[in-house]
DNA sequence: CATGAATGAGGGTTCATTCAT
DNA sequence: TATGAATGAACCCTCATTCAT
């Protein structure tokens, strides 16, 4: 007796689940359904197609995730608190859409060149412009290391933070506040002792 | 069989590659035929399926993986010295065997439940035990800082060098040995300036 | 369970006009409810199935066609005078059902084998009886030509009247006398100029 | 043992055979297999898809249509010779593609709308051209009638003509050259006998 | 060594139909 | 009367694999 967008939801959750742990292609749309409770055909019934779930679970995560980040960049903080707000956004999101993240993170390079998800390059793109412009004020205003190759800061920061979807388990040890906090003291900081 | 080594490497090349790029399961073996200029079918006079030429090609990475690794730990280095010598060796095998290291970052997962890739389990087990072991080794050595979460700093040190995998590009702007550098630098130092 | 007829038949009309325009297996029941306003299970409360919605269309085209038919038939006519009203009278119900025309041309042929549409194989015989008896009684009374073969003139006269429900349309410039009576013209006396 | 070509045309000639029994969308790939004697997925190392095995029995036909109705057309006769040598023609391609042109006739309304089947809307218009043109320099020549509608005039020739397909069968009594001049008497001159 | 043709299992998708509400 | 959700069979197509040549 579930309301409609319940349903799609559910099935929605649960596409994600099966995207992300064996991947998208691996995935047949018949194994979405068992899990879901119903027949293969019946998600016809709510879905255009496999890909079109796919896009929803994609779009739904990158809209969520730049509300986040547009907050954050928008509040004015300097180079170095904007950084730990990104990180403690980012990993929120991963608490929130581990699965999302998990696909995104699998499958976003090979689906971009299709046009229905030309979207994530420009995501991609905006998400870059964020991180990357952070960083130099960063450097300029002296809150960043001078001897650093800041395209290599970078990826280094954004890959730090994103990988931990694959291994994230919601309710498990740590909050998300808590993984950005050690994340960022590493990052920040480094992991040796200060001599 | 195996009459012609050479050609058999250059199509394992081949598939690597397009492993690395498509994804495995969205690889056909056409494509790899195609791209190796001959016919799908082919392929089958010089392995026995799709699935071994992949296990060739991740056992060939490991292969190669493990004797570097086990030389350096053989050497009797401080946690410190034996973390650089790590990172720097995971660099040069990312730079000498990048598609299988991009196809061992998106693939080991769903593989290692099959009989054939156990392999991939104990490797990364063992894998597990030589960074793990080294960072405890390095707090009670004072060479680390004791206030982080040390399978967090695990996690965070591993992920952080093999992702690198998805963006280099061999014989782009920075030798394995300067990307090891700088990151380990950011691994141990942070990227904050220190106040 | 036929509670409203009204609605049944605006229902039957569509169904007819779509399946004319695309052909019978090309037309989905969800189409013929989208074009009726309501939803594809709804239809199955006014309907047993698409097949008898077929059914219907058909067999009241053919009642009312034979309904015409037996009239010119039993008014004792001349050869001559029956082709030409039988051809007039084709012409009328091309106009009242052209949809149910159109249909019959393109789907006969495979659905006389199914056991509910006999009743096609029957009626076409009955037409030939009719068609090919007149024809047969005017070469005897010397209406018609003699030197043609009598067989291929029946399935001249009679595909050169029914192909034209493929391109009538009701409203057009000529009213179905008006056009019987161009048709008859050629038929009788043929385009070219007597010399 | 048949040379690749060779199994290409049987299996058009048999896909053109079960398209014109069965219409193209109640044709299912499988049947075609079957007759052709290999299975469903077979079908795919000679074609691409079902619509192209249509597209290729299609443009066949037309292209050798067009072969010799430009013939006729460059030969510069007089308009009542070009229409008795346009049916001659159109017999004869009935008598070598008889299956595809009864799909032409069933399928090609709705066909036309798709960019692949653009040619067909092309082709019909060159053939309305050449057909209507003549009629009317017949008109215009004395050679045909001047009381009738030239468009009703047209579609009754060209349906007249074409339709004849669905019920031909090559080897029958009737060499194609009979059954033109049979058509062109009556065409011509009527059925009726001249008083 | 390689080709060309085929196999057969399975994948995504469509669609007539059912039925509780 | 109509809806919304589901069913299940069938469809077109893909692809790893085989094998005679």
């Amino acid at each position: 007796m579930t309301a409609s967008p319940e349903r799609r939801r559910e099935i929605l959750a649960t596409a994600a689940e099966v995207f992300a742990a064996q991947g998208y292609n691996a995935t047949t749309v018949r194994r979405i359904a068992d899990e879901a409770g119903l027949l293969a055909g019946s998600l016809y019934y709510h879905f255009d197609s496999k890909e079109s779930m796919l896009d929803e679970i994609l779009s739904a995560f990158l809209d969520e995730l730049w509300e986040g980040y547009d907050g954050v960049l928008a509040a004015g903080l300097g180079p170095r608190e904007t950084i730990e707000a990104l990180v403690t956004e980012s990993f929120r999101e991963i608490d929130r859409h581990r699965a999302a993240v998990a696909i995104y993170q699998k499958e976003s390079r090979h689906l971009a060149v299709l046009p229905r998800f030309r979207y994530l390059t420009e995501s991609q793109q905006k998400f870059e412009n964020a991180w990357l412009g952070t960083l130099e004020r960063g450097v300029a205003a002296g809150a960043f290391r001078t001897d650093l190759d800041i395209r290599l800061t970078y990826r280094f920061v954004r890959d730090t933070v994103w990988v931990a979807a694959s291994w994230y388990r919601p309710g498990g040890g740590h909050s998300p506040e808590e993984i950005a906090r050690q994340y960022l003291s590493m990052v920040l900081d480094g992991i040796a002792v200060r001599t």
